[in-house]
DNA sequence: CGCGATTTGTGCACGGCTTCACAAGCGCCT
DNA sequence: AGGCGCTTGTGAAGCCGTGCACAAATCGCG
């Protein structure tokens, strides 16, 4: 419980946004960081909505709910537009990130350079194999999980990636939580029960794939079904009154 | 009882599972087999949801699309269950995934051991870079990206991996779809153009991580100043939980 | 200075997903 | 054998998200 510092221009002013919005904006962020690097200063939501593959409307309606950010009659402008949502996804500062568990896994992520660029910044290395410990990964030092507390409270860390098997992550959820962790990202496939006021997000590898799994099956379903199911079509139903074709 | 069901007969076998309920199978899967490691032969739906992180209301809507699964007051039969969501989710036989891109991450993934234990098989993997060609990974050689028609063909591959950057993720999907490829796993920070018929599923830890950003953000500005906010009221839409009720 | 072209912001309707609550079915115990 | 407790399966209601369609707003130009 340790009070962060709040600065004073960073004020806790943003509306409570829907969760599908949230999830959307970090896409278009990215969309609108490439949009600036090609020299682009303003941009229409028809155009921000094809780099970021959603739908104009609703790129509209989500930037609507982080208030006046358009001008009607032009578009969006960039800059304005990546400080806006770097403000909303709390992106003003350099968030300091654990990862625990350097595997096969964590080694790959404590390398992976989308980090950096991104907003965040990996602050510590955790193991519990004394083996591992003391190894140096991308000029950081892998240090014991027993130093969890230590190390997140001198980092300032509220963010951790598990990257641990599935027969450790629990244990390594409630060490990171006890050490003042209050977010997670966890890619060990197994459920973890955390207290209320900590956020889990699971990703899976191998359930992804399972996801297409069945899309394929089904695929190949079809084609083996009734007659004129040639159309590769079929999959979208966006669709329903303009029986528009796809333009190729 | 004679209530109105979904009228319109058009369901074949079973080809339209809602979405969201596709998505939290693999999730069921993984718990039934840890459950039947542990010994269990029946499981509650209580029980399930629990393992599964979900609630068990929505469990049994979801195992009810997959027809008769469960026997009431006993729960369901946890090998029976395996092999049905088995079934449908078309993991009857391992399914050859194509990876390409051996850097950083595709070393990872093609060390995973999560694929195989769970239906899949890493089949071959690809790099554009010809220093990269000829490398050997965990009994795998890397092969150059051009003999992706020739391999998928041999392997009958239907499902490829991209770990390479984003700047030739796009390239890289051409290929596949190209060489007949028909779902593909993206871990590439890029949205991907990809003709109808050809399924994406998009993984990007730093989006994950700006998710978890934003919600340390609200946590943080919640815990800061429970009265007091000082900005006018520049909300745009319904504030449903009351926080008008500042007087000074 | 006004008009038209353009684009945002949003009301509205629709469909999907979630959750509650309960009847129907099944096995076990007396 | 029959009732009783347990669990599934599912109608129904509410919520959330999506996408259409259009009014409002802004800029450029004659």
């Amino acid at each position: 419980m340790s009070q962060q510092r709040t600065g004073p221009t960073d004020g806790p002013d943003f509306p409570d946004l829907p969760e599908a919005t949230v999830a959307r904006l970090p896409e278009y962020l990215r969309a609108l960081h490439h949009l600036a690097e090609d020299g682009h200063d303003t941009v229409s939501s028809e155009g921000l909505a094809a780099a970021a593959g959603v739908n104009s409307a609703k790129l509209r309606k989500d930037l609507s709910h982080l208030g006046r950010t358009g001008t009607r009659g032009v578009g969006y402008d960039v800059t304005l537009l990546i400080d806006q949502i770097e403000q909303v996804l709390g992106l003003t500062h350099r968030r300091a990130v654990a990862l625990v568990g350097v595997g096969n896994l964590g080694h790959a992520l404590a390398g992976y350079a989308g980090f950096g660029t991104r907003g965040f910044r990996i602050a510590a290395l955790f193991d519990a194999d004394h083996g591992r410990v003391g190894e140096h990964i991308n000029g950081l030092v892998v240090r014991h999980i027993d130093d969890l507390p230590e190390v997140v409270e001198q980092e300032s860390i509220s963010i951790a990636v598990i990257a641990t098997p599935a027969h450790a992550a629990q244990h390594v959820a409630d060490r990171l939580v006890e050490a003042g962790v209050t977010s997670v990202l966890n890619f060990a496939p197994c459920v973890l029960n955390v207290p209320d006021g900590v956020d889990v997000r699971k990703v899976d590898l191998a359930i992804e794939l399972q996801i297409l799994s069945f899309h394929e099956h089904r695929k190949s379903a079809l084609t083996a079904l009734p007659a004129a199911v040639q159309k590769p079509g079929r999959v979208g139903m966006a669709n329903r009154l303009g029986g528009e074709a796809v333009a190729t």
